[in-house]
DNA sequence: GCCAACGTTGGC
DNA sequence: GCCAACGTTGGC
C-alpha cells in the first residue's frame, strides 16, 4: 500500500465536503506529473488531504482510495473549468480516482509540520512545491497521524 | 530542441 | 495583493 498528499482548496472542495458527501471522486488534475500519480493510485491507499491557499493551510484528514484511475469526464465538458478541447473520448488525457473520508485529524498546520524535523524531508514542505498530487513515504504518513490524534488539553 | 514569455500556484 | 517558483506554450 502506499501513501499520498492530496492539495485542496477548502473554499471549492474540503476534507469537511468529502465527509459530507461520504464519497467523491477527485477531478481537475491537469498536471501530467500529478496525473501519473492519480494513476499509480491503488485501492486501499490512504491520502492525506491538505487544504492550500487558505490560512491556515494544513492537513484536515485522511481518505482512501476506493476507485482506481478512470477517465476525468470533465475534460470533455466545455462548460467545465477543467475543459481539455484537446482531450478526445478515444484518448483522454486526465484521471480522477474515488475516494472516501477515513477520518478527520486534529487540523495539522502547515507551521507545525515544518517544525516536525522528522517531517523536514517531506515533498510538500519542500520550497517551491507545487504538485497537487505527491507521494508520502510510510514513515511520514505514520509520524502526521500521530500528531493529528493528539487532543489539545483546553478547548 | 532551446528558451523567453506567459500563466498558475500558493505561502505570506 | 505580492511575488517566487514552477509548468506550459510557441516562435525560431
Amino acid at each position: 500500500m502506499q501513501h499520498w498528499l492530496l492539495k485542496t482548496e477548502p473554499d471549492v472542495f474540503s476534507y469537511a465536503d468529502l465527509v459530507r458527501l461520504g464519497s467523491s471522486a477527485w477531478d481537475g488534475v491537469r498536471n501530467y506529473q500529478a496525473r501519473n500519480h492519480l494513476r499509480q493510485m491503488q485501492l486501499g491507499d490512504l491520502c492525506l488531504i491538505y487544504h492550500s491557499s487558505t490560512n491556515p493551510p494544513g492537513v484536515a484528514g485522511i481518505a482512501k482510495v476506493v476507485e482506481t484511475a478512470h477517465p476525468d469526464p470533465s475534460q470533455f465538458d466545455p462548460d467545465s473549468p477543467y475543459h481539455d478541447p484537446k482531450s478526445t473520448l478515444e484518448q483522454p488525457r486526465w484521471v480522477q480516482v474515488r475516494l472516501e473520508p477515513v477520518r478527520a485529524l486534529v487540523f495539522l498546520e502547515l507551521s507545525v509540520l515544518r517544525a516536525e524535523p522528522e517531517l523536514e524531508a517531506m515533498l510538500i514542505l519542500r520550497k517551491g512545491n507545487r504538485l497537487s498530487v505527491t507521494p508520502v513515504e510510510k514513515k511520514h504518513f505514520e509520524r502526521i497521524l500521530e500528531l493529528g490524534k493528539e487532543q489539545k488539553l483546553s478547548a
